[in-house]
DNA sequence: CTGTTACTAGACTAAACAGTCTAATTTACT
DNA sequence: AGTAAATTAGACTGTTTAGTCTAGTAACAG
């Protein structure tokens, strides 16, 4: 059934994994290892550290996760208001993402204050998330779908916080129903505010 | 000038500096110990271990600290709005808060998803914190400043969230500007949906 | 088939960790 | 002052941590 993983790559997904929910602190390289039934040698060969192989797996797992989601593409020919729509509905289905939040943002609430190198990555990452969005944004102003009462980019950082802010809450307090009158809320607040 | 400070509260101190920045996992018993110039068995004497400690300081410094900002109480004679405008401007007036972030939030990100009792007291005081907010529109409901287009508990849900999604950003992209630029947004919000 | 490089294997190390223990000291009360 | 209780003091313990090291095996090029 499963075909073969070469040891960096099981070791990326397994981390992700073990990083998603207990944090870059509370997961011990040991139990990556033994979750990935991986010897230290291996991942000492592949990585320099625990370090490293935590900033490899943000770039080759959560930021491609990070894609899916948070990117709000535009598929051609839909509107903008379509594609935000869509957007939050595919995060509303997503189980994990609803249950123990984004998981981006949790490590940055985590090391950013910390650790330059990750706040260096994972704020990047943010910033170009705000401009992808505010660019999306833009196109609708344009195609007169909402006016232009606040600038796209301050209503980009806006969404994205707003909803990093609900979907990282306590799983006990979280739930895809709430999820989605946030984000009913948004694009409602969207197209009220603009007009 | 410094008055004598029983043992205990010295503790309790020392270790919201620490959790708040490091977090739970990352701050060593030892290093709340040498900060604060305090022998082990004193603290196993006051503590029973880490948790407690971190527990008591949960209930002691954070939550009161909480109240100072999150609790949106009504002055008397004000208005709702100005209420809420005059929380926001303190908020934003804090230091700490705008680097930082929330201190409640930061240890739910990190502790909800793995620590039950953690969870239940942090999730205990939100919900708390939710109902006082929206008891506080309800009041702006019948005192005529907005109408109840959105139910006073789910708008008092999404101002905490967005809020806390807000300030827990990393230091980097975080300002009193931006925070401001979220406190208008949210209040213009709150008159432009409701009406 | 042979030699070189890439990878695996896991025992080992030193430091940091939370927590224990017993003795000394300070405080509070009579 | 004398005594009991509360608190301080820090050496010590067992465990877990990230990381090292050396020997062995597999893959691959000639």
């Amino acid at each position: 059934m499963q075909k073969k993983q070469p040891t960096r790559e099981k070791l990326l997904d397994i981390t992700f994994d073990e990083v998603y929910i207990h944090g870059y602190t509370a997961t011990s390289v040991d139990t990556i290892l033994k979750k990935a039934g991986i010897p230290k040698g291996s991942m000492y060969h592949h990585f320099k550290g625990k370090k490293e192989l935590v900033l490899a797996m943000v770039q080759e797992r959560l930021f491609p996760k990070m894609e899916l989601f948070f990117d709000f593409e535009r598929k051609e020919g839909s509107s903008v208001t379509d594609a935000l729509r869509g957007t939050f509905a595919a995060m509303s289905r997503n189980k994990p993402l609803i249950t123990y939040g984004c998981p981006l943002y949790r490590l940055m609430v985590e090391l950013s204050p910390v650790d330059e190198i990750f706040d260096t990555l994972l704020s990047t990452r943010v910033v170009q998330m705000q401009d992808n969005l505010a660019l999306l944004l833009q196109k609708g102003i344009e195609d007169g779908e909402f006016k232009e009462t606040l600038p796209a980019k301050d209503f980009a950082a806006y969404i994205l916080e707003s909803t990093w802010g609900v979907l990282s809450l306590s799983p006990s307090l979280s739930s895809s129903k709430h999820f989605i009158k946030h984000s009913k809320f948004i694009l409602d607040t969207l197209v009220t505010y603009n007009n």
